[in-house]
DNA sequence: TTGCTCCTCACGTCACGTGAGGTGGC
DNA sequence: TTGCTCCTCACGTCACGTGAGGTGGC
């Protein structure tokens, strides 16, 4: 017991693709591109050093490329509105904030958010539309085997 | 009225990818790896000829990429498994099939058919999470908004 | 002849995959 | 010292995009 070990709340770029479903060479593309921040510190000034929020984003990251089918264009720019919404948050707890401002800084983040699920509800559809058809073509499956049993 | 302008039953490539969603180029390429069968005809010798037959083909080809996230490899799977109990169809039709025979036959569509309904059950449920989220977000701004108000 | 769509190379691009060669802590 | 994970180039790959130069029918 020489280090008491912590949960580890600090992951190295192994740990953190792992922990996403991805690659450490996903995660540097991403830096590169400036999708993810570059990693805030390097431990012994070597190693990208990135914590529980770093997964949370990435994680989020991931979901809207694969469910959405985004290219990473686009997703910088949700992302990008996503952290100017960030930090109009923090301008709110700041709270002196007057109550024209915090319609608009709301009415902003409502609309990024209807376009989000405006994209998602069209990818909605065209699932159902999918299933439906699968769904089916497999009822009519299970109609002529049950005339088999006949 | 030279021609009778027959309704376009016969398409050359250009028609056809505007059809489906997508370029040429796409078409082309699907073609060299095997995915869409080498264009029946070429009119004049030179250029490719399609059928409604092949608009359907190819708009199912995109909806399994774009809708399931599928690599062409992993597409050109389901499509061979697709075209196989295609053959089945036919030797169905004609009729002279012992029962067990036939017995095979569904059952092995019914499973070709189950593997696509579970991928699409996935999908389906990270939507709905991702919607769900996004929707409890858009909750709260909402609120914020109605609090504002009073 | 001029436009239009098609054709075949063939190089470019996007989103990573995959070694090559090297450093740093148990 | 040996393993392990990390590092930075840098070339490879998949799924096309994008001209380059040419042919064929209204």
């Amino acid at each position: 017991m020489t280090s008491t070990t912590t949960p580890p709340t600090e992951l190295r770029i192994g740990a953190l693709a792992e922990r996403a479903g991805t690659t450490p060479r996903t995660i540097r593309y991403y830096e590169e591109l400036g999708l993810l921040p570059p990693a805030a510190e390097r431990d012994s000034g070597r190693h990208r050093v990135y914590s529980g929020a770093d997964v949370a984003r990435l994680e989020q990251i991931l979901r809207l490329k694969d469910l959405l089918g985004l290219t990473l264009d686009e997703l910088r720019d949700v992302l990008e509105a996503e952290d100017a919404r960030g930090a109009l948050r923090e301008e709110w707890r700041r709270g002196d904030v007057p109550a024209v401002r915090r319609r608009e800084i709301l009415t902003e983040a409502a609309r990024h958010l209807d376009g989000q699920l405006s994209l998602v509800a069209r990818r909605r559809e065209k699932l159902g539309e999918l299933e439906r058809e699968l769904t089916e073509r497999r009822a009519m499956i299970s109609e002529r085997l049950a005339e088999l049993d006949t």
